[in-house]
DNA sequence: AAGAAAATCTGTAACGTTACAGTCAGGTTG
DNA sequence: CAACCTGACTGTAACGTTACAGATTTTCTT
């Protein structure tokens, strides 16, 4: 006789949320099959799955991830390692609306894992390789030689980077194309008939400070220009801090006539140093700058900017990690955004259409 | 005999990471006995806690997170429940930072539980306290009769809120206050002897518009001005969306001799915006913001500023939500920022010293 | 018709942790 | 000396899930 019906195990605690036993229970099947015909196994009748899915979505079940998680080791979380003293205003919170708008309606949680200038970057990447509590990580402000990306690496933990290594073609990244950037920002300067030209450069041990300078030093050597060297100066680095190295070199005899700035903030801090040096935007000096929003060009509306989507960046470094973490070929995770248009001075400047190309290698 | 030793149970998978039962083996105790000897239980010997965390410390021994959330319901996560459409620059890295702050030496981590505006923020809400994804949240841009913060109250789910509600006092917060930010604002602006002044508040159904405008009306009122209408605008809008609203009022007659601006970065789009009719900062208007970096007074030198410290706001918030999950006492779990002083217009500003006062209730 | 092969379904065990209900040796009490 | 207590430790079960090795029924082969 079937007795099915009568000796299953009680309704599990009510404490609220279903369980594959809620479901279980309620269809008269085994948790085993409901849990293999929750993800489309083939050993189950198509019939029962239909069944099971359709009572699992009334009850509105959802798997429990300590459940999962023990039992699989899958985390279903990707960490977002910050430096927290950025100064980059917007920078983050556009990399973490690309994040979160790629991981939407993925099983994905984003935790962040901050860690602020002075403890060591390798810390928190080790936090998380050695616990295990990512399934993937996000990094930025990459090294040539860095140390986290030879970690997990080594460890084969999934991770993509904001930014190239000299690793390059081991490993997911996306990036700005600075190089170019850079280039285009002197050719600008040239046209306007500048000579004597500063960069203002993220810090050296980054990997697109190569990038930037690279591009620059072509772009002054290919329009005969001079460069004015602007040390010990970095984008990264406070915002007065910048102004006051700014209006020393700005008071210095030789003084620049053109600068290029690797960042909106840093841009803001050297239109307001040569200000305070009685000198004017667009008549004793031009400035090229990237903007990652409008209010960079409204900051003077005599800046020349270059658009840097932060938000396509973080798109594509989540669905980098993704593809890392589901085994997909290397250069399918690799971008590259290249910029085309330096912007021009505008009286009104208005809302951003990007102006990328996002080449996939 | 003893054979203790020869009968336990052999070592766990070497999949690496040690567990309580590696720390049970090497010491020769039962997983139960490890397991209370970490957590310094009345009933374990003295000297056996300290050999138990010895070796445990020697192993670099940490607990699955996804054991303890399985068992114990407890996930040490908190949740940020961000708006990713806010344009407040570097807002939401502050916030970050703060409350990361306040979490480094906790178990906690923080996980970010992002929405669009075009999504209903009751869905966020409703996801992590269903699934119980954490054990606390924080959420922003609260209104007075906040649908979430009453969903959490019925739910007995554990959270803060940035910005108070009608339910003030059976929830954590924290708020800036912006009724006296308005206030000072507007009598900065008197003593500059401006007579018409506009208020570029936040959106209506916020709870601080209430508090903003209480303070601008407050104080037009005291100091015998006139209120100019500055209608359909509001902080959180797209930033050139602002700007020509801006300049529409602007162009009208009897346009505003003075604007008190709820954020950085409106503040920017109406100076731009009188720039593009032609009236000069300092001269025709005077303008009160709030600034939560020095990039919003090096925009233009002429800007009167009220530091806002998102930081404290931060760690204000994480200490609440956590003092909310340990039951302590409400009133230590509420906290008012007060701004004191309206910074003054400078050539070369500076990195603020934070001028503000918290007054816990 | 016997046996093999599918097609479906199910129980057990395990992931790491902790609440709970013990066990056991030794000491104290009346 | 029996009864009781205390201090120190331990085994079992359970949280929700899934891999794995069956079990049972039906269908196909020859």
């Amino acid at each position: 006789m079937n007795e099915r019906t009568s000796d299953r195990k009680e309704r599990p605690a009510a404490d609220g949320r279903p369980t594959l036993k809620t479901i279980a229970f309620m269809t008269g099947l085994g948790v085993t099959t409901v849990s293999r015909a929750l993800k489309d196994a083939p050993d189950i009748s198509a019939d029962t799955k239909r069944r099971v899915q359709l009572v699992a979505k009334q009850v509105g079940y959802r798997p429990n991830r300590a459940g999962v998680r023990l039992r699989t080791g899958k985390t279903n979380v990707i960490s977002l390692l910050l430096n927290t003293d950025e100064q980059l205003m917007g920078f983050i919170s556009d990399i973490i609306y690309g994040v979160s708008r790629a991981l939407r309606g993925t099983p994905y949680h984003i935790i962040l894992t901050p860690y602020s200038g002075r403890d060591d970057p390798m810390d928190a990447v080790r936090y998380v390789v050695e616990t295990h509590s990512a399934d993937g990580i996000i990094i930025s402000r990459t090294e040539p030689q860095d140390a986290r990306v030879q970690y997990m690496l080594e460890h084969n933990f999934p991770f993509a980077t904001h930014g190239r290594t000299d690793l390059g073609d081991q490993h997911p990244w996306h990036d700005f194309d600075n190089e170019v950037f850079a280039q285009l920002a002197v050719r600008r300067l040239a046209r306007q008939g500048r000579k004597r030209l500063a960069l203002l450069a993220p810090e050296p041990k980054l990997s697109y400070y190569r990038h930037m300078t690279d591009g620059f030093v072509n772009g002054v050597a290919e329009c005969g220009l001079t460069e004015v060297p602007f040390h010990n100066t970095w984008v990264d680095q406070p915002i007065d801090r910048i102004r006051d190295a700014a209006i020393e070199l700005f008071k210095r005899p030789g003084r620049p006539d053109g600068v290029v700035c690797g960042s909106g903030a840093s841009a803001m801090a050297i239109v307001n140093a040569l200000e305070i040096c009685g000198l004017s935007l667009g008549k004793e000096i031009d400035v090229v700058t990237k903007q990652s929003t409008p209010l960079v060009q409204m900051f003077r509306p005599g800046l020349y900017v270059v658009e840097e989507d932060f938000r396509l960046a973080g798109r594509e470094l989540a669905n980098a990690v993704l593809g890392h973490i589901d085994g997909r070929p290397m250069p399918e995770l690799q971008s590259l955004s290249v910029p085309e248009t330096v912007r021009d001075p505008v009286l009104i400047p208005s809302t951003a259409n990007r102006e990328l190309e996002t080449v996939r290698r």
